[in-house]
DNA sequence: ATCTTAACTTTACACTATGTCAATTGACAC
DNA sequence: GTGTCAATTGACATAGTGTAAAGTTAAGAT
């Protein structure tokens, strides 16, 4: 049943990732895609209208091999809302450097691009989530800290481990994955539990 | 002492922070500061080699008429680590609102081009220096949180206070400025601060 | 054996943006 | 007047995205 068509559409998007990893987002034109893919530029367009449609359509195909939805099933084993706060961190931030690059290109694009935006934040709804959760666990058991609403720090948490916050961190800073994860473990429990 | 060719020029960056500002630092192209600038697209090439240069020289611009300088001397002030770390939050949160389109502009193109990360990391050094007061103002008091060395602390918080993070929680999540300062103000001192 | 169709190729073009170059105009100084 | 500076106009080069048209190749149906 896998199509000629299905195939090269497989080819395309595992390129255009390689890519996106290999050059960390940055200056992969719709040529490179082609040539990587072992097809004319054009072609591209037989399978994706726009650039911007080959990006999401890549996020996804990622995100299904990846699996993250599965990483994020360790959330079952969580026994307390400090668990399920660690299991995050190391979860997302061991994830993160695997779609670092697709998420660079993404997250320049999306000012200018509505469909990008739209796409990214579907993508991005599922942690939202689990952040969110994590936020009601802690609270449920008493140990939020009380200067903090349920809303509020569900959005600061969020926004602490966004990839721009793990690039400044690892790129710029040169700390290792596990540096991040134990030094943002600390911020924070520090920031969100009274114990 | 005056001449024509300072006045346009000084036109020309006016013209560049407000469009930048207005549209948010997307979709200003040099025709477009031409324009706002009343010459034409061309002579912006008279008084800059390269859009980069002028991004670059209308950063210096802001910063000399904004004062972020003589804003962070309200630093003199401070008696304590934890007035220094209220100040930063305060005079930071309030600066970033009025250059945060130009900010996007250049955080956009850093990853393609060398010297708009260097005129921009330079820009930041100053913060950086601030969060390293900080932190070590923290240290000689003895209260910087046992978990943090100096030099990840200051890291950390550096990262913390990234334009991307207020840019989360302002344009993103709806939040204040002074919701914004008062939320990250909370944050940073439960983090770094053992009281 | 022939016809059809899907997938892809090549070539060409339109559009936008940055940046360069040459010839020209207008104003002002000496 | 002559020279010079600032700016103008128009033409052009380059890179990237996206569109369109005509031709090739190979598999499948009849």
């Amino acid at each position: 049943m896998s199509s000629k068509k299905t195939d090269t559409r497989t080819r395309i998007l595992t390129a255009t990732w390689h890519l996106m990893e290999q050059r960390r987002g940055q200056g992969v034109s719709m040529s490179d895609i082609a040539k990587a893919a072992g097809i004319s530029r054009q072609a591209l367009y037989l399978h994706f209208d726009s650039r911007t449609e080959l990006m999401i359509a890549t996020v996804h195909y990622v995100d299904e091999v990846k699996g993250l939805n599965e990483r994020l099933e360790k959330f079952q084993e969580a026994k307390s809302g400090i668990d399920l706060l660690d299991i995050c961190v190391d979860v997302w931030g061991n994830h993160i450097p695997e779609i670092y690059g697709l998420a660079r290109a993404l997250l320049n694009t999306r000012d200018t691009d509505e469909a990008t935006a739209a796409a990214w934040n579907s993508c991005m709804g599922c942690l939202h989530d689990v952040c969110h959760k994590i936020i009601e666990a802690l609270g449920e058991e008493k140990i939020l800290a009380a200067k903090w609403s349920r809303s509020e720090a569900t959005e600061m948490l969020y926004t602490m481990i966004s990839i721009q916050n793990w690039q400044q961190l690892t790129m710029e800073s040169g700390w290792s994955t596990a540096q991040y994860i134990s030094r943002m473990k600390v911020l924070l429990r520090r920031t969100f539990v009274d114990e």
